[in-house]
DNA sequence: AATGAATGAGAATTCATTCAT
DNA sequence: TATGAATGAATTCTCATTCAT
């Protein structure tokens, strides 16, 4: 019999559950296993060792911005308003509706990019820069403030995305998934001010 | 002799290098020690655990915001934007020249607080309702957009700002600290239109 | 493979043997494992930590003193002097055979009971209360002494017995254990004089 | 200033209560010297590690035992029953008002003879010797039981009257130590039959 | 002599990973 | 392929002892 996809389905969504639970160190390869519903030697059919693990939830989620975001960035027939409002959509699209993805994301992305070699850099790269691309156009074409440097509107805004949705599936922000979204473009687009 | 306030400090110091470059699990306590120059026990005449070194981190950098922002928010001198950029220089003040601190504070403040009881409570929570009451104060006086709930512009500012430094220090921001922090003030005033 | 009982039982001899050697706070459960042919690891297989490891040596022994001395409290057709008898024959088969569990036993009993909890306070207490039944029997019947209280007569009996079979093993008493056995039913029956 | 008699004296008082509480292993130095009103490297002027500790509050122990039994037994105004009594006298006279002292006796003596070097080793034979002589005496004059050897006899005694004490101290026999001892003379010279 | 902070050797325990079945 | 018992390297934390003051 041939390696089961609904297996390493299975294990990827467990993992993605226990991690969000007790964060990747303490995420116990066994608890992996039983929420699973496999033997912990199985898992390493499917996965090399425990960061493998991780590494492929990065990369699929990553694969999927960078699948959504590359084209649209470079479409002719949309301004880089609407570009900006479809990249926002885009990483909420892709987080929404899975609360422990958020979580895992929010907490263990960046130390686990910090010191090791991940599969998914390219996606992540090219998904950073077709973000700054529209970015850009925006400045170039007079409609986006040219006085700040693209990587910065990006990295503020992911970065207040991510927290946002954070506090969101926390329970600290007494909001909904939609009109989060609302109010955040709205932020994006004009600031605080009136 | 009594227990050394500068054996403390070199503890806490080389704990924040420590925890920056490898993160709070593979931080090692023998490596702590030995960046700080003393021995392993040394480390348990000043702290109970490892946890308690991360917690004192926390602790003081939420002190310091606490101590900054609360009266900050409570002046009767200041107009709401005022207050708010000055929040913003706080944050700013609090992490800038300890690349290693905010390393630490973006990698492992959301884990740590998950699951566990902090000493710190108070002071952040405390920080966080400061912030939220300029913003209201904000938008009861009409300043500041009142359709945006304010602590969902809380955590889009502040997270924003915790990604932004961070992309500073990693240097995948090529700006410095000024010019970042009156490029992100910008942002928040008017958003990316112009 | 399931786990091994047989296993479990070389661990169980192991520990028997070390701790009778170095004494519980000495022996090693790096020791423990070697003497028993197996990992470190593998102990916490089969016990949840050291102390466990000497919990069920006690239970086992007192598994089988409370078995054996129960019902023969309760049997009709035996008089209290022929009861008594079979309680410290009972003791004796228990302990005899195994030098090393009297040494564990002898120096580790005490101090074990004396801030835990135990699994196996009920067979000990049951024990006990039987054995004192006995006793109590015997002076209801008028065969035994009255006016020495029935738990008096219990430790005095049970501590003697305790220290002689320690002598025995240490090869301070030269006699073997059938005599020493002899000795000590005369010794409970009529003391010292004539 | 010369080392202090007093402060000798509270360092072995408090071991005594330490080691009782806790057992040996689990007795902190630390705890030790705070019990005492000593610093704990205080306690290194007046013995030379943990064990010597140990080591003196056994010597002084069957060092009044020594100093009481070796010429009572040597004595030829009194019979060998008349010995004997005053033999059991005298350990109760020695345990006796000391509940710590018993609970360390009891639970730390064995062990702590094991492996180990001890100072009070003449002490503690001439002790063991003389009480057989006594016993020998009774059975060469025809008042003792010939047919138990003396060194069972005295195994059996001392173990009945080590566990009785135990169990009075710790509360689990209801008899106050007087009533203890006449209890267990009695025992010890008639045995449990009427 | 007294102090108590500093030391560092030592040991229990954990858990990712392996491998015999 | 699947299993899960076995492994053993790795690491935190303890505490008797030392020694500078």
């Amino acid at each position: 019999m041939a390696v089961s996809i609904d297996k390493e389905r299975a294990i990827h969504k467990a993992a993605i559950q226990v991690i969000s639970e007790y964060g990747f160190h303490k995420a116990k390869m066994a608890k992996i296993a039983e929420v699973a519903g496999v033997s912990a030697g199985s898992l390493y059919t499917y996965y090399s060792d425990k960061d493998h693990i991780l590494d492929r939830i990065f990369e699929m989620l990553w694969k999927k911005d960078w699948a959504g975001l590359v084209p649209l960035s470079e479409r002719k027939d949309l301004s880089p308003q609407e570009k900006l409002e479809g990249a926002i959509d885009l990483v909420f699209d892709v987080l929404t509706g899975d609360r422990n993805l958020i979580i895992v994301f929010v907490n263990e992305f960046n130390n686990f990019m910090k010191n090791k070699e991940v599969s998914f850099s390219l996606y992540y790269h090219e998904f950073l820069g077709a973000f700054s691309a529209i970015i850009e156009e925006g400045q170039a074409t007079g409609v986006f403030n040219p006085h700040i440097p693209a990587n910065v509107t990006c990295d503020f805004i992911l970065g207040g995305i991510r927290k946002s949705l954070y506090g969101q599936v926390m329970g600290t922000l007494a909001v909904d998934g939609a009109a989060l979204r609302t109010h955040i473009k709205a932020m994006i687009r004009r600031g605080v001010l009136v």
